[in-house]
DNA sequence: GAGGATTTGTGCTTTTTTGCACAAATGTGT
DNA sequence: ACACATTTGTGCAAAAAAGCACAAATCCTC
């Protein structure tokens, strides 16, 4: 195995990132955000870390992974920073997503504004429901909401390839979900946001991300339980 | 600090289930109900293991922290342990949601059926907007709907109350998250799951949990920029 | 321009989580 | 009744994550 991965920013190497590191990014990327269009300049390690709930050591060292962006006794820029990190999660180009799934769930991720605003644009709807499949969805929050055209599950592969998705969102049931989730990866899909209550088995290579509500409130009412006396 | 702390089970004692382990329970729950629904009568820890995503090692242990419900040489009974788990978890009983917010996602929340089979059923649903007030939304999936009534922001004491919820869904803009968190701990739900894109911060005792659409796609979307060569 | 206040970056320690390997316990067949 | 095949439960090791504490670097003041 090679000690250095080669990537695509300009120093030639990821020093690995760890996972609990990245799952956190998106955190700080989003309160710099909100502190940019407050017209902040700098921000400090601890201002941040409240904003986004981690421990202020945490954050410096989540953030010395990237490089070396603050100055010492001073802080970091707001901008610059939010720049890196944009960078680094490839977020200064846009994404393009596929919706499987057209029910209330899928409907509502197409509408769902925090989408465009962070470097992703649904550029598909596919369903298996004949009565929706030729019908119009609005995508996008108020601004700039444009109509989607529900497409046939069948001709999921042919989607792909016009729309060059690269990242499948699975809002199915979880009877369809494992059959959906095959024919994204064999559409060249390697990038799966999954809200099916349902493990999906897929090939080496392929990373699935899963959204489960129901898990969610279970886990609270685990320690809810607990709570109570 | 007392060293151990009663539950409602009745050995007395909760030989602290680490944070890892619960997070995994509901997985395991889902497919135990899964397989009981196919009439299946026992499963090994291989098995469940696969239906889950995890190792079967990791699953025993897991499982060995609520207690020694399987038997060497067979396997686990699926009705047996998917009983356990659920009184664990204090699935047993149904525990009732309230939802702020009833824009897109908060109506998919409402509608959503995972919930009402799985112990939870959403009771109360609040929003500011004046022209949702009053409105009816459909909630649960098709089989039992109930229409709810949408209640005034400003009455969000008086429901809770009245409805006894105990979980509280954050489904607003980010702009009203943090206030509505306050409101929600002040009139003494403890337990939050927040789709608003902002850290809340509530005092100690409240637990949250956070659902980031736009993160989940930000952590894919980095995995996917490095498998770009 | 020197000294003090501030804040980052990081080596080291502690805790948590995962993985391995095997003994212990059960069922089966002869 | 005894050997054998199976599968759980778990002690121990490895890896990952989190937390601590402080040296290094910068800015500000006088």
């Amino acid at each position: 195995m090679p000690s250095k991965v080669s990537s695509s920013s300009k120093d030639g190497n990821s020093p690995k990132i760890s996972e609990a590191t990245v799952s956190r990014l998106p955190a700080y990327y989003r309160a710099l955000s909100q502190l940019a269009d407050a017209a902040q300049v700098r921000v400090s390690s601890e201002e941040l870390a409240a904003l986004t709930g981690v421990s202020s050591a945490m954050l410096r060292k989540d953030l010395s992974h990237l490089g070396s962006y603050g100055t010492r006794g001073v802080g970091y820029e707001v901008e610059f920073l939010r720049y890196q990190i944009s960078r680094e999660m490839g977020l200064n180009h846009d994404w393009s997503v596929v919706i499987v799934g057209v029910g209330n769930l899928g409907r509502a991720l197409a509408h769902y504004g925090g989408f465009g605003s962070r470097g992703f644009r649904v550029v598909a709807l596919v369903d298996a429901d004949q009565t929706l499949i030729g019908t119009k969805v609005k995508c996008g929050a108020e601004g700039k909401t444009v109509e989607l055209l529900v497409h046939a599950l069948s001709d999921l592969e042919d989607v792909i390839k016009e729309t060059s998705a690269r990242l499948g969102v699975v809002a199915t049931p979880a009877e369809s979900a494992q059959v959906v989730s095959d024919r994204l990866v064999k559409a060249g899909i390697r990038s799966i946001l999954n809200f099916a209550p349902v493990h999906l088995s897929v090939p080496e290579g392929v990373d699935v991300r899963k959204v489960d509500l129901a898990s969610e409130l279970q886990i609270l009412a685990f320690h809810e339980q607990r709570k109570a006396v």
